[in-house]
RNA sequence: GGGAUCGUAGUUCAGUUGGUUAGAACGCCGGCCUGUCAAGCCGGAGGUCGAGGGUUCGAGUCCCUUCGGUCCCGCCA
């Protein structure tokens, strides 16, 4: 193999006259029987190459019989195109190689798909087949963008004094939270090693340590199954500090941002970030990783559906209500379709009017007084003629989730969510606990080791439901990018808070006890934070699959289609880790 | 665990009310062609209609089961 003397994307009119040889991959074949061009491309990009029957040395029939993605070696001159010849879409247009030699490297079967066209196979025939995917310039770009995302945090966070450190990926395994991926030990019969959900513990015991500033991009898994932004393994930017509070934590986290988002895409950050509690994200977006690119807020209507004959919101909970403007032009069965939407949400129904006139019409309209209710709620909610108005009454968290979910989708069926933009947001002061109906207990709701918002342990068994916590998401056009809180540093809190989740003294012991003993031996204070890094690097690719910025990911059933994992193992495997598979019950 | 949706040539798709030999484009193979850049023109090959079962004189089409992809609910401290 002659050795490249230059990529496929840096040849221009400055080196017309030279010598040079290309390796790489053909990428379309133009063939004009005694001349032949051909696209050779690598992943610095394209140059045209020709062959020319009068001048070319070698077998021309070789020539004729190139095709899509064989493997060239190839040696010519770098000359100028001709008048009207030159192609202003590629960077290396202005000229073209003409080629006096050429090896076969190797030549491709005929291919499953096209590549320069990633939309023109099927999903599944593309994560099969995904080595030949990732030479689409969509893949090869975003994995550019992942690439320089790792460069921007570890350069920006090793600036800042944060020191990078590896933790195991053997752990032990920890029933709160998500389901652990297991990994049965060899040595110890019966004993299995957990994947980390997060390397939160040993962070934590980091900062207990002294390393008062510590970061990992490292990979995190989680048995749960999967959605369009959730892969079982996935990578975080794992961050933890000491000797701070929130707000140092959040000014340095806005800087990571702001930096990051700078040196990959060029988008300049607001300095600092607005901030919403998690009660007036709930109230106002109905989530609690608002998008607020758009407007659109969920207002209480139940003073008008009260005062209303429509008697099937009296009894709820609450009565929430969202304008969409010019939303007067849905007919029916657009309605139809987002009552259904809602349905999915657990809502019993959708309820709507839309004003014209100065007046409400349709939907439940006719139980609101034309003079007084329907003018007051017109005015109350800020409608204008032609637009329309959703309604939902029910418990307060199924109102709040379904009609905050409505909203996201007519922002997007609307186009009212603009891709270019941005729009960080911190939710703060989430709930301590949430009640488990089914276990009888209350759950963490970040994770156990999140300190309360208050000082005073006492207030830790007044009423657990209402504590708020020092926890707090970063969260961005509608995805949650970042989570994390301030930490319990006191050991009594600790114990007090497995105590609250149900975990007696022993078990606490048997779970946690390590940590809780390295909370005794001089701990400081310390919060941490980590990003999702595949769905921060969605964002900056402008992309809302987390597949397309991950090279070899899963299907939504966890499985991989090109290597064909999980697959089963012999029984020799089984044996020596003495696992015995049992039928599955029907 | 649940819901929706898709599966027909190598690929993307069409295929009417259940009715003759399942079509098109791209790709592939062969031929022509010296300035293309989605090259063009001519010809050809290529099908277990995801799999299994059922209804029917007859199934790509209807029914059941099952496998796989995608999206969503639950789940994801």
């Amino acid at each position: 193999m002659n050795k490249r003397t230059h990529t496929c994307g840096e040849l221009n009119a400055n080196h017309v006259g030279e010598s040079v040889v290309l390796n790489g991959w053909v990428n379309t074949v133009r063939l004009h029987g005694q001349v032949v061009f051909v696209d050779l491309r690598d992943r610095y990009g394209k140059t045209q190459i020709v062959f020319n029957s009068e001048d070319y040395p070698g077998d021309f029939d070789a020539v004729k019989k190139l095709s899509m993605e064989d493997v060239l070696s190839v040696t010519g001159t770098v000359q100028n195109r001709g008048e009207g010849a030159v192609n202003p879409d590629l960077s290396t247009g202005e000229i073209e190689v003409m080629i006096s030699k050429m090896e076969m490297l190797n030549e491709a079967a005929p291919l499953p798909f096209i590549i320069s066209d990633r939309h023109s196979a099927e999903e599944d025939l593309r994560l099969k087949y995904r080595y030949i995917e990732l030479r689409t310039d969509e893949l090869q770009n975003n994995l550019k963008i992942r690439h320089k995302t790792y460069q921007a945090v570890r350069s920006y966070l090793s600036g800042q004094d944060f020191m990078e450190v590896e933790t195991p990926v053997l752990m032990k395994s920890t029933p709160e939270g998500a389901r652990d991926y297991l990994v049965p030990s060899r040595i110890h019969h019966g004993r299995f090693y957990a994947l980390p959900q997060s390397p939160q513990i040993y962070k934590q015991i980091l900062m207990i340590s002294g390393y008062d500033r510590y970061f990992q991009i490292v990979k995190c898994f989680r048995d749960e199954d999967l959605r369009a932004d959730r892969q079982p393994e996935f990578t975080q930017i794992d961050i933890e500090m000491s000797f701070v509070d929130e707000e140092m934590i959040f000014a340095q986290m806005e800087g990571l941002t702001c930096n990051v988002f700078k040196e990959v895409i060029g988008v300049d950050l607001p300095k600092s970030f607005p901030r919403l509690t998690w009660d007036d994200a709930m109230d106002t977006f109905g989530s609690d990783k608002p998008d607020t690119r758009f407007d659109l807020f969920l207002q209480d209507v139940k003073p008008f559906t009260d005062q209303s004959d429509f008697n099937a919101f009296k009894s709820a909970e609450i009565v929430k209500g969202l304008v969409v403007p010019g939303g007067a032009k849905y007919s029916r069965k657009n309605i139809d379709g987002f009552t259904y939407f809602v349905k999915k949400y657990k809502a019993k129904g959708l309820a709507w009017m839309k004003a014209d006139g100065g007046q409400l019409t349709g939907g439940i309209s006719k139980f609101f007084d034309e003079e007084a209710l329907q003018k007051e709620l017109i005015t109350e909610t800020g409608m204008n003629d032609g637009d329309i108005i959703f309604i939902i009454g029910d418990e307060k968290e199924i109102t709040l989730t379904a009609l905050g979910a409505l909203r996201v989708e007519i922002g997007k069926a609307e186009g009212f969510s603009n891709t270019g933009e941005f729009k960080p947001i911190w939710v703060t002061d989430f709930p301590m606990f949430e009640y488990d109906a089914e276990a009888d207990r209350y759950i963490a709701m970040h994770h156990p080791f999140t300190a309360p918002s208050s000082s005073d342990i006492k207030d830790l068994e007044t009423d657990p439901g209402s504590l708020k916590s020092r926890g707090y998401d970063l969260t961005m056009n509608g995805y949650e990018i970042a989570g994390g809180s301030i930490r319990n540093h006191k050991p009594e809190f600790q114990a007090k808070i497995f105590e609250l989740l149900g975990m007696d003294e022993a078990e606490a012991t048997a779970r946690f006890g390590f940590l809780v003993e390295a909370l005794k031996y001089g701990t400081p204070p310390h919060g941490g934070i980590a990003f999702g890094f595949d769905r921060l690097v969605m964002l900056l690719a402008g992309t809302s699959n987390i597949r397309d910025v991950i090279a070899f990911p899963k299907t939504t059933s966890a499985t991989s289609l090109m290597d064909e994992a999980p697959s089963s193992v012999t029984n020799d495997q089984l044996a020596e880790l003495n696992i015995r598979i049992v039928n599955k019950k029907k």
